[in-house]
RNA sequence: CGGGAUGUAGCGCAGUUUGGUUAGCGCGCCACGUUCGGGACGUGGAGGCCGGAGGUUCAAAUCCUCUCAUCCCGACCA
């Protein structure tokens, strides 16, 4: 391609409207343009990023025999409506109506579409196991899009599904998935871990996300400084501390008037957040509350709660709610005599605690010295605390560490949630009828372009890993309007093209100042260099992107030299098998 | 949806407080000339319903009302 002829309009500045660098670095480079908030259009260069990353991961689906299927954006309604996604989905799925007044949504995922699909089909144990996957553009109507193709509302995802008759069948499925997805992200040139993760409203059990690690990713991951321990934070657990081996004290009534939070009760007896245990009332379902028993400089877990009330549906209880629930006094909530009106979860943590600090239940009061067992008793026992650095590692002595990571892949042992719902069965072995047993696989496409350039940039632009850069080599004729360097840049274009090289000749009638500029701000991975210097010494010189090391070759071999340059780039990409 | 902010040329911005000729600047774009290995220089040009609607006024980018859009922080999520 002749960079004359390419539409890839570079910016100087970076519009106003981006934050992050890789929504800046796309935007300037001409990769992408909005369209609306959350909504992109590819430029040439950014769909060809795009195409190399779907092709990956194409090759790599198709490596462990998952098929490739294409499902249609819309959905009817119907089939949501079978597995109550219809109105548990909420605002997100955007929802319209055809002309005839039926209703569909964009799909957003596409569980209850593909079960649909081959429940028809599936009959029999030996058609299974069966994986299917698509590349599709997906909708969610995301309340707050940002950071450009980080959240978008509108987004390429590969998705898989996988139909299994046995618990064993489906843990095959779901390693196969975690070795493709593995080789994925290595041959994207990304830096990333695959992390223990929650399931969200997509439900099953097993789940696992695959994460970029950069700063200015979105969730924070939890990971052991000595083993290989490594978990999102809205799952990470911890290690409980030794159970205290102080001697059990006799609980005491204490006024605290005016003092209310853990901090303030904390001065106000001296005593460390460590010893206190605060009670946060959670209002959830129609009207049911729960009392949530934690250590006092902990904080709540609300994915953690979510799972354990089984609804998203719950808030802590907060200004004149309070006034609907008489018995409980603002600031002096404690275990200690609560109401059996209210559902008392404690956190696992308590139960290692001795001689703790609790509200009285009474106006200015807290008790001292209190115990689980002795001065109250605790039915269901929980983790619902948030994780943090410092905490100790729940699989071996190490300490936890915390870093920011970008979700791109996760991947779910569902399990029958979807099959019973819709009815999706087959007959087993012995002529039982059974649901499927599912997994569900989701690489997000346009997200893992972004991550690759959060963590592969500097302050000119782009670097791409070679296999994911939209062309491989830049050659840039320095005067293009002057015959021999006309002509030696052609020959080497030519040549690279004829090897299958992936080339943009830099023909345009530019400063050489600004054709440096655009090669470093777009990223090609190695730039060519032809000038008047090229034309007297006789070798051609390479720069590597990455490292910004330059190399010369005699102009005879140069043709070879890079285009070996390139398979050697190349090869240092490949997983091992 | 709550909090904060912004809409002026393709991009980045000034001008708005205190209303007053033809609305400016830098980059980019076009033409010519000079330059020619790290976003060159000179000269000349093109390009604006000042987000939209309504109002106040002799007069509105500037004041008022409504509206639309975008961005940031939070609740939601690949």
């Amino acid at each position: 391609m002749r960079f004359s002829l390419l539409y890839a309009p570079t910016l100087k500045e970076s519009p106003a409207e981006a934050e992050v660098v890789s929504h800046k670095l796309l935007l300037r480079a001409g990769m992408i343009r909005k369209v609306a908030a959350g909504v992109y259009t590819f430029l040439p260069l950014g769909y060809r990023v795009i195409k190399k990353i779907e092709r990956i991961i194409r090759e790599e689906m198709n490596r462990v025999d998952a098929q490739e299927i294409l499902m249609p954006v819309i959905q009817p309604a119907d089939v949501w409506r079978k597995t109550g996604r219809w109105t548990q989905y909420g605002p997100e799925m955007m929802r319209f109506k055809d002309r005839h007044e039926r209703e569909f949504a964009l799909g957003p995922t596409h569980e209850e579409l593909v079960t649909a699909l081959v429940m028809d089909e599936l009959k029999s144990y030996r058609q299974l196991p069966l994986t299917i996957y698509q590349i599709q553009v997906k909708f969610r109507d995301e309340i707050r899009p940002r950071f450009g193709l980080m959240r978008g509302r509108e987004f390429i995802m590969k998705d898989a599904y996988s139909f299994n008759a046995s618990i064993e069948q489906l843990q095959k499925s779901y390693d196969d998935m975690y070795g493709a997805y593995t080789r994925i992200f290595k041959r994207c040139g990304l830096d990333f871990r695959a992390i223990q993760a929650a399931t969200g409203l997509i439900g099953g059990k097993v789940s696992q996300e695959f994460t970029v690690l950069a700063e200015s990713g979105e969730s924070t991951i939890l990971y052991c400084d000595s083993c290989n321990y490594a978990a999102n934070d809205e799952v990470a657990s911890t290690r409980l501390p030794e159970p205290s081996t102080e001697a059990i004290k006799s609980p005491e009534v204490i006024s605290t008037p005016g003092v209310k939070s853990i901090t303030e009760v904390s001065a106000f007896l001296n005593v460390p957040g460590t010893k206190i245990v605060k009670t946060l009332i959670y209002k959830y379902g129609a009207r049911e509350i729960a009392a949530v028993l934690i250590r006092g400089d902990r904080d709540v877990n609300e994915e953690k709660l979510a799972s354990l009330l089984g609804t998203t549906d719950f808030h802590l209880l907060a200004g004149m709610e309070w006034e609907d629930y008489p018995e409980l006094i603002q600031g002096y909530v404690g275990p200690v005599g609560l109401t059996d009106q209210v559902r008392l979860i404690a956190d696992s943590e308590i139960s290692v605690m001795r001689n703790f600090v609790v509200g009285a239940n009474k106006s200015d009061t807290h008790i001292i010295n209190v115990n689980v067992g002795e001065d109250f008793q605790v039915e269901e026992w929980a983790d619902v605390k948030l994780v943090k650095a410092g905490d100790k590692c729940p699989d071996c002595e190490g300490t936890l560490l915390s870093t920011r990571g970008i979700e791109v892949g996760q991947i779910f042992q569902l399990g029958t949630k979807y099959s019973e719902a819709l009815g999706a069965t087959f007959i087993t072995e012995d002529g039982q009828v059974k649901p499927y047993i599912m997994g569900s696989y989701g690489i997000g496409v346009s997200r893992t372009a972004a991550s690759s350039i959060e963590q592969n940039h500097d302050e000119n632009g782009i670097i791409w890993p070679i296999s994911v850069a939209p062309y491989e080599v830049s050659i840039i004729v320095l005067n293009y309007d002057r015959k021999e360097q006309k002509e030696m840049g052609d020959s080497v274009y030519e040549g690279l093209e004829k090897k299958g090289v992936e080339v943009i000749l830099d023909d345009r009638i530019e400063s050489a100042g600004k054709k440096f500029a655009d090669s470093d701000l777009i990223g090609f991975p190695l730039q060519v260099i032809v000038g008047a210097r090229t034309i007297k010494s006789g070798n051609i010189e390479v720069k590597v992107r990455a490292t910004g090391d330059r190399r010369e070759f005699p102009l005879d071999q140069a043709v070879d030299r890079i285009a070996d340059l390139v398979i050697q780039m190349h090869e240092s990409l490949k997983p091992e098998d």
